[in-house]
DNA sequence: CTATTGATTGAT
DNA sequence: TCAATCAATAGG
């Protein structure tokens, strides 16, 4: 399992580390695994984090200890699942973007209502369908037994750096990563 | 209190 | 390209 200065490090840094990680949760007696394959960074002093405009009641968890789950709930419909990075009080945080399903694909597709792999969890909102991932993770330390991040192996990973999807300001900045070739990601 | 917006997705 | 769908936020 990764540990906290794991995640006490610059937000980008963090980012790009990610990939190729492996994100674990255990719930409802199912255990899920995913190859993380995509990331955004989102910092304090960037128009497009939901911190540019200070603390709030829904962006206080990426204040949070590094390593804790922040996990917003958008478009009426959708949730999204951030790693916290950074010291406790900073402010930044890395969105999960896009996991290869590894374990528990068989209750993904129930979750999903899907049954391609490629379906699954490519995309922020779809993996925390898939994971069963939503407000009641908001806040929850990574460090937990049942919700963790962990390396497995050593791959060297190419790495693609390119704009963040979505955003409406801050669209110039290069914090979107992704494994190159991978086809699990959200998109090209 | 009210109006607008949004780190998305899936269907057309 | 566009509707779905609503909590959080910004503005008054």
């Amino acid at each position: 399992m990764l540990k906290k200065p794991f995640y006490n490090k610059p937000t980008i840094e963090v980012a790009k580390n990610l990939l190729g990680k492996y994100l674990v949760h255990e719930i409802d007696g199912t255990k899920y695994v995913g190859k993380i394959v995509e990331t955004e960074a989102y910092l304090e002093d960037d128009p497009a984090s939901h911190t540019f405009n200070g603390k709030t009641h829904r962006n206080k968890a990426m204040y949070d200890e590094p390593g804790t789950a922040y996990v917003y709930f958008t478009y009426g419909m959708y949730h999204c699942f951030n790693v916290v990075t950074g010291k406790k009080g900073k402010g930044e945080a890395v969105l999960i973007r896009a996991l290869e399903p590894i374990e528990g694909i068989e209750e993904m597709k129930i979750n999903r209502n899907k049954d391609r792999l490629k379906d699954l969890c490519s995309g922020p909102a779809k993996l925390c369908k898939a994971f069963k991932i939503d407000k009641n993770q908001n806040h929850v330390s990574l460090l937990s037994k049942n919700f963790f991040i962990e390396k497995r192996g050593n791959i060297k990973l190419e790495i693609i750096e390119t704009t963040r999807i979505g955003i409406t300001k801050g669209k110039e900045k290069n914090y979107r990563f992704y494994i190159k070739d991978n086809k699990f990601i959200s998109r090209n």
